[in-house]
Formats: C-alpha cells, structure tokens, sequence
RNA sequence: GGCACCAUAGCCAAGUGGUAAGGCAGAGGUCUGCAAAACCUUUAUCCCCAGUUCAAAUCUGGGUGGUGCCUCCA
C-alpha cells in the first residue's frame, strides 16, 4: 500500500486513486528565461521518482507538466517588470527566441538526470485562449472583476482561502508589504489577466483587451484542460505551497465547487551552505556546471536520491565528492555481481525486494531504499542479485545498466603520450627499477592520470 | 512580528514507542617493491530539561539552536 504526505493534511495518506489504476498527475515546471539550477533540478527528481513508484507499483500515468514561456512579474504584487520581457529587451531576442533556449536546455538536463517527462508538456504561450475563457468564466461566475489596469480574483469570495498554507489572512495582511492598489477589493486580490501598456512585448487579445495571463492562471487552466476539474496528484516545490498553489485553488475550486487536487506534494529546498539559493542571490549551479567540475549528472541525482524529498538538502562539494566516490563503487560492485557464479537463494532476494518495495511505497523513501540495495550488494557476488538491483533501478533511476559502460568511460580516451609512459612503467617495475617507475608515476600523475597495478598490469584512471 | 519545518557519529543521512539502516571520511588489517584501487574489520544512545510509559531518538510540555516562508524563486 503506497503512502504518501499530503501537504494539505500534514500528514501521511493511504493513498487512492480516483480512476482505478490511473493516476492523473500535474506538475509545475519551470519559467523558461534562464538556466534551471541544481534547486530547481531537485523537484524534479523528485517529480521523476514518484511517477517512478507509481509506475512500478502498475499504474498507468496521466501526466502533465507546464512550461511558463510567458513572463510572471517580478513581483507578486501584481507589479514589476514581467521577466521574459525583461529579458527579451536586455539580448535583444524575442521571447520565443529566450523561452526556446532556455526550454531545450531545461529538457536535456532533464534527459541527463535520467527524469522521464510527463505524458503531456503544456506551453503557456499556446494555452492563451484557454485561459482567457477560464478567466471569463470566473468573471462571470462573480470571482473575478475588471479594474483598470486587469482582473483580479475577489479572495472575499473565497473563505477558505489559506487552507493548504494554513496563513491567517488577517494575521498576514498585518505586516504584509503588498502594494497598495485602491482598485482592489481586497489587498490579497490577485491578478488573473493583465493589461498590458504598449511596449510590454508578449500581449494577445482579450475581452479585456490587450494583455497577457495572471501567472496562477495557467496551472488551473491547463490542469482542468487536460486533467479534469477532479485530479489525484499535484507537485511542486514548497514554495509554491502559499501563493501560486493557493490561488490555484482558489481559482479552481470557485469555479467548480469541487476539491480539485487529492494529494498535494511538495519538494523541499536544497540548500547552499545551509542558506538559500536562488537565483536572485546568484549562489547557484547549474547541471553544465557540476559536469564541467567533473561531477557526472548521475552523480548529482545519486546526490539528491541520498536525502527523503521532504527534507533540505544541503549542497557541498564535499557531499557531491561522497556521492560521486559512492555511486561509482556502487557501479563497480553491481558489475561485478552481473559476473558472479555464486548461488544466492529465491527467499534471500525476495526479502530485499520487500524491502525495498516497503521502502519507497512509504512516502518514496528513497534513502532508505538506496541502503537495502547497498546493503544487498553485500552478498556473494550473483548475477540474480544484479538483475534485482536493475529493477530497483526502474525506480531510483541511476543508470545501473550502464554501469559497466560508465566506469569504462572514466578509463578511455587517455592520450597516448600518457599510455607510452605507462608502458615505460610497467617495463621498468619489470626490471625492478623502483627509482624510474615511481618517477614515470610522478609524471602520469603531472598530466591529470592515475596509474592502478592490476594482476593484468595497470589501469589508469583520469584523476 | 506571524506561520511552518528541522536538530541523529567528523560529514551526509534513514529510522515516529521495544532497544540506532546506508553512504563518505577516519582507524586497523589483507594485498602490493612502495603506493593506489579493491576487499575485510571497526567507529553514536540520538541538542538540553522535565513528564507520560514496563519500555522513547521516537509521545507531551518547556527551553536552546538552525532553516525556510510571509516579496520572484523548485
């Protein structure tokens, strides 16, 4: 039986599918007008390993992911400079042109991170008109109502705005630095269309006018669209838990009465330091990155799969070293196992697999699913342990069927000038000339390569 | 000021009532010309105080410390 934490509970949920062996799943993806850092990229493995589980538990996934390719404001005081546009004027490029860019980016990461896509990619830019029409619909639903400068959403219509944060609206109004704006019924009222003034460069036609979406508007729009009014699971990081996500069900649920999403799921930070990143601070990396500093993208999703979802995650190159040294000699241990001759029995495995099965079925317990298999690989070497390890595998996504081709891939391509010295080595330990082959040594070491004796002879290896 | 989350070995990190997974680093050992790699062995009573219980890292109360959110951010 799969558990999962409901953020609108705060707790723990046997967890029930709406359509039998369906699950309908929406999941906020990135503002394309910049690079996805390693914080970004961690909610979405995270995203990855829960359709994971589900898949391996048999269901079949509904998924749908957005690509925001239209500018959110800067600010969510409904003010600011929207960042598409911003950044389409700062390079001179179109906002196709950046929102292209920086999406393909996003998706190779996502294929280098081993993070399956969702059934249904959904861009903003060509869901217009349907967030026109669900802002129509709330307007004439009495929700929304026209101002000046958009339509905002009326949170007095709304009572149970604040549920799924649990903010006191009184509470938080107190001390709130939200922007007076007098048309506005109440200070919380949030837009869902905006007018836009000549120059702002993305704006299509409306009932309203020439303007572009609220950003919360498109998450409830393409949801309904493809999902329903009624879905089972929506995913985010925790950040979007008090504003976007609230007023995601804001809008949904004025319009339709229903509780729109089953399970809300929410991914923790991770952290630099133990302080924030974010891109506003410029303290973050990007996937690019790490594998330029010689981390491979296996190595940071090893990284990420080494702390639950629901925990900060604190980011150090110290921790990325001992994910990288692990992950590799996780490689190196399954590879020999995929070779083993001993014999280890049906029940033994089975345990594992219990174990294992129990492990991520418990709120995607990942870590802890990560030490049954480390654990398993303690058996006598048995190429049954390695085919358990490669269904594991479907979940935690790290490749280990590749593992022989990835420590290979860490001893090739060595230049030649590097194997001639390698060779001169291996002839003088031959003639037991220490003094010259801890020299050549020295020297192999000088140009970025270990050299391993081996029984064979050597293996070198890129430092 | 309000809200939330967290506090486990040198580091990262599981464990939510029955006596501390796993990884990294360290130490000892095997192997080796030496080394590296590999392999074996080994390393904690869970921030503090009080309480509940036969039994608490796990529950309750009170401290202390950390982080996040309340402003765009995953």
């Amino acid at each position: 039986m799969l558990k999962v934490y409901n953020t609108l509970s705060r707790k723990k949920e046997d967890f029930k599918e709406l359509n039998k062996g369906e699950i309908t799943m929406y999941s906020c993806g990135p503002t394309v007008y910049n690079y996805a850092h390693i914080g970004n990229l961690r909610t979405y493995v995270f995203m990855d390993l829960l359709r994971r589980v589900l898949q391996y538990d048999g269901y079949k996934l509904k998924g749908v992911m957005n690509i925001t390719d239209v500018g959110h404001l800067t600010s969510d005081g409904d003010e600011g400079e929207d960042k598409m546009d911003k950044r389409a004027k700062e390079t001179g490029k179109t906002p196709k042109e950046i929102a292209d860019f920086y999406t393909n980016i996003f998706m190779t990461d996502l294929a280098k991170l081993n993070i399956g896509l969702p059934e249904t990619i959904a861009k903003a830019t060509e869901h217009i008109d349907d967030m026109i029409q669900y802002v129509q619909r709330l307007v004439e639903a009495g929700f929304a109502y026209e101002t000046s400068d958009g339509v905002y959403f009326d949170i007095s219509k709304f009572p149970k705005y604040g549920e799924l944060s649990r903010l006191n609206l009184d509470e938080q109004i107190a001390g709130a630095r939200v922007e007076v704006n007098s048309e506005k019924r109440n200070p919380q009222d949030f837009a869902v269309w905006k007018k836009a003034d000549p120059n702002h460069i993305q704006q299509w036609p409306s009932p309203w006018g020439m303007g572009y979406p609220g950003w919360h508007i498109e998450c409830s729009a393409m949801s309904q669209k493809y999902l329903g009014e009624v879905f089972d699971i929506h995913t985010g990081g925790v950040d979007h838990i008090p504003v976007h996500h609230e007023n995601e069900i804001a809008q949904n649920e004025a319009l339709t009465g229903k509780k729109s999403v089953d399970y809300w799921m929410h991914g923790e930070f991770m952290l630099v330091d133990n302080g924030k990143m974010s891109k506003s601070l410029g303290n973050t990396y990007t996937i690019a990155q790490l594998e330029q500093m010689g981390y491979s993208p296996m190595v940071f999703r090893y990284f990420c799969l080494n702390a639950h979802y629901r925990k900060k995650l604190n980011f150090t190159f110290e921790g990325m070293d001992a994910a990288k040294v692990s992950y590799e000699r996780l490689c190196g241990i399954l590879r020999s196992h995929s070779y083993g001759l001993a014999l280890v029995d049906q029940d033994t495995l089975n345990e594992f697999k219990q174990e294992f099965d129990n492990a991520i079925n418990d709120d995607i317990n990942i870590p802890m699913a990560l030490g049954v298999l480390w654990k398993m690989t303690k058996l006598p070497l048995c190429s049954d342990v390695y085919k358990l390890a490669l269904q594991m595998d479907k979940v935690l996504g790290l490749s280990l069927d590749k593992a022989e081709e990835y420590i290979k891939k860490n001893g090739t391509d060595v230049p030649d000038e590097v194997v001639a010295l390698a060779e001169e080595r291996l002839l003088a330990k031959q003639q037991k000339d220490w003094t010259k082959a801890d020299e050549l040594r020295g020297k192999i070491k000088e140009m970025g390569y270990s050299v391993l004796d081996s029984k064979e002879g050597y293996e070198l290896k890129k430092l």
